[in-house]
DNA sequence: TTTAATAATACAAACGTTTACATTATAATT
DNA sequence: AATTATAATGTAAACGTTTGTATTATTAAA
């Protein structure tokens, strides 16, 4: 009855047609040597003509293996997450293994919602990346308790043991950017960034701060932001706002992000300033529309993609080695370099 | 000694410990009616307690459902296709499905690649956009004889018989886009679009004629610009090359992406004319930057999100009135409406 | 030829569920 | 108290593979 509705060919239906076993097809299906090759020949070429595909399902049940990795993100709209999603599946396809993408939509809820998907066996090991909400890690931990591989990327506030970790420098990258904005001679320099609880931001902050004190500056608190919107235009009345009602400009601005950086010129434009001739501004990504807007941003270039790449790299080995291996490996931490990009934001 | 390794809790892990069955856990544990309260309460707890989580493969097997949407898109780096992918995950989600996003690089080798994937029953159901290479059809036609549930967006140049199709009016957006610069009174338009073998594009340029037939007026064919390149800096450099060559340019652009658009712009900014006053543009999709550029971007604006959740709201219907329902049904197509956003790249 | 070695194939259990059918326990009816 | 209806649980097959072990066929050595 099944069989009407679903007419899958499967080995048994190859077996049958070759007199063979099931076992027997299996195995000339996976080349084994111990069949002959006469025998493989007439497997492959019955299987192709009746139009046969392995069912991955049962594959998976029998091995252990389903050869996805999980990925979850906090949101699929900003561009720096597909990129590094774009670097895992690279390196993923390469060795035979696909994504599965979940979004956590900013929410921790759905965060912990996503890891418990995920604990249900449908991947081999995942990558992820918290939200700015992410402050406990019982969820994580559990996943590594499961013996679940995972490599967490970006937005990482707390080192999990067991876990790998691939992110760049946000303190020191900062510093270098605000050092360039103070060799400029910009007598203040004011900081736009995200919500305070994500940890990039916050390093990004404190690189900030940290640079003002290297070079014997300060900066008025009344310069900083830390934008609590999420949606696009809410960012840009944000921005916009907080510059529309500064009573005096500062010389130039570090943003967090490109996006951010946009933001800020776009809001300095419609206030009558000049960019860079005004003001300088600094972002900090390299988003692929960053080099394609007028003025052309200049930033800290983030490797997203090589990112992604590191991440799945960290990740099949954990899942190659398994999982006691790679607990005890030293290299449980990835950092990678960040450069300069001097464009036309900035003199 | 596989237990010892893998110490997953299992139904029958459970069943001993409380003295039951396997099939009657089973049913306790998906709230059948066949089970006593108590016992239902007895096993949930314990379940809980032993941390047990459902084998999702196991299920799959057994059930013929990996509630498991397939996607295919021609690439991520396009943030169209990712606008998609979420409103696709967004309709999904509520549903109780995720989505496995597989990009084929803009090759029809690996878009075949993907959809022989998708054979193997890792999904229950496939979303797909064809890459501008595709003009053969069998790889997806063998889906539908396969009877895997179908829906095509976006780049449609052919209509495949069983699958469902969601697609907008770029021939009648295009006119409507184009007209308008007509009615501006601009002398001579010109067009710059991306490679003639995607059906979107061509579709638009097609609209683009129209436009002109429909009101008496010509253009030249000096002024068409099909972009070859694939990357962004190409594609600026083709875009830059071909404007700084024209002997005498057009009163205005219309573009057959919001990124060709903006690489116009960046390229008549830099041969030093003003936007929109010497010339005005109008780009196609409306992408979440296009209202941060600078000036912002007069456009077609395509409802990428809820594309996405139309071709997974027909997906469902496809999977779950079973094929030969769908099949049958009479609105395999749907057309969404395009509207025109009023910005500041146009007068 | 018979025996031993090895090549080729077959059998059957396992992966962790679901579910049709069978059985046993309980409650309701007489 | 016996009978019947029904509630609760159990047994076993099925989903489509893989793989350890057993069996049979073939070849090489005696």
């Amino acid at each position: 009855m099944k069989a009407e509705i679903n007419n899958r060919v499967r080995l048994e239906d190859i077996a049958r047609t070759l007199k063979l076993s099931i076992a027997t097809v299996s195995r000339a299906m996976s080349d084994s040597s111990r069949v002959k090759q006469e025998t493989k020949n007439k497997v492959l070429a019955i299987a192709e003509e009746m139009g046969y595909r392995p069912n991955q399902i049962a594959k998976s049940l029998s091995s252990g293996k389903t050869n996805i990795l999980g990925v979850i993100i906090p949101r699929y709209d900003e561009p720096f997450f597909i990129e590094v999603c774009r670097g895992i599946d690279y390196y993923a396809r390469k060795h035979n293994y696909r994504i599965l993408i979940s979004s956590s939509r900013n929410s921790f809820n759905y965060e912990k919602e996503n890891v418990l998907a995920f604990e249900r066996g449908t991947v081999d090991g995942v990558a992820m990346c918290f939200t700015h909400e992410t402050n406990s890690f019982e969820h994580v931990e559990e996943l590594i308790d499961r013996k679940m591989p995972l490599v967490l990327f970006d937005n990482i506030n707390h080192k999990i043991d067991g876990a790998g970790h691939v992110k760049i420098d946000d303190f020191s990258s900062a510093i270098k950017a605000v050092e360039d904005l103070i060799k400029h001679k910009n007598e203040s320099i004011g900081y736009i960034g995200g919500t305070s609880k994500k940890s990039v931001f916050n390093k990004r902050f404190d690189g900030f701060v940290e640079a003002h004190k290297k070079h014997q500056k300060s900066f008025k608190k009344q310069h900083v932001l830390n934008c609590k919107s999420y949606h696009q235009e809410h960012e840009f009345y944000e921005v916009f706002n907080f510059l529309s009602k500064l009573r005096e400009m500062p010389n130039a601005f570090f943003c967090s992000t490109d996006n951010y950086a946009i933001l800020c010129i776009k809001s300095l434009t419609k206030l009558g300033y000049k960019v860079p001739k005004d003001i300088e501004v600094i972002g900090f990504g390299n988003l692929h529309y960053s080099s394609m807007f007028i003025p052309e941003l200049t930033c800290v270039s983030q490797p997203s993609f090589k990112m992604g790449e590191k991440v799945a790299e960290m990740l099949l080995n954990k899942i190659d080695n398994g999982f006691f291996v790679s607990d005890v490996d030293q290299d449980n931490e990835v950092v990678l370099p960040t450069k300069m990009v001097y464009r036309d934001t900035t003199r």
